[in-house]
DNA sequence: CTCGTACTACGAGATTCAACGTACCATTGC
DNA sequence: GCAATGGTACGTTGAATCTCGTAGTACGAG
């Protein structure tokens, strides 16, 4: 294609579900498991787009893109291509419409009392 | 014994989890089952203790008990026993001081858009 | 004491989940 | 073209989860 933009990088979307037809269980579910609870937390205290290698997570490649993919899968995020890097941000504005006060109720909560 | 009571049938309580030790990934997990949140949203309904074997569950006893367990040491709900019943409670009132706002969220969220 | 009710504990099977390594693809820069 | 970077897809392995049946316990009624 010699039509092709040099200078703005593309922005490839990728596919999200309609967070109408996601129900509130897959949510929960997603959010269940500590690293992407983790992951959720950064990209709510950053509020703006994160490159996923920027997250510092003590897990392999593929597992990493693994728990990105449950996060898209179930709504919690949304993901764009960008040159060689893929940037995640929380859905939050529609997160909050679908299940108001849900997303701010599990991040207000210390995940771990004990810890700190 | 003599000098049991006859008429106060017991009510002998379960140990429960300290909710402050609680992380709310737990929550989320016990939550993020259909069958388990299903039977939060009775007893959310209900607001009164009720009998293990009256929510109709479409699944074996064995595990109805795993269940309940379940939503139990994750601190969701509070069980006490009395006579051969089992009776559950929510513990709504513990739940919004250690996780304010997290339960009516999720309550409030319908289960299935699509189907109702 | 015997029977029925209500529920549990244990063990087993099937499914799902989390983590990884390897191979691979797309873009950037030389 | 070639190498490096950033990430995905696939297959696998081990652990956890869900489901059930069976056996058993505790209570109440007769």
């Amino acid at each position: 294609m010699s039509t092709r933009a040099r200078r703005a990088p593309a922005k490839k979307a990728l596919p999200h579900p309609d967070l109408r037809e996601v129900p509130v269980s897959l949510v929960l579910r997603a959010l269940g498991e500590p690293l992407r609870l983790g992951i959720v937390r950064s990209l709510a205290q950053s509020e703006h787009p994160m490159n996923c290698s920027s997250f510092g997570l003590s897990v392999s490649k593929s597992t990493s893109t693994y728990h990105f993919k449950v996060l898209r899968e179930s709504g919690v995020i949304s993901q764009f291509e960008e040159g060689t890097s893929r940037y995640s941000e929380l859905r939050d504005t529609e997160l909050e419409q679908r299940f108001p006060g849900l997303l701010t109720a599990i991040l207000a909560a210390t995940e771990d009392p004990a810890g700190g």
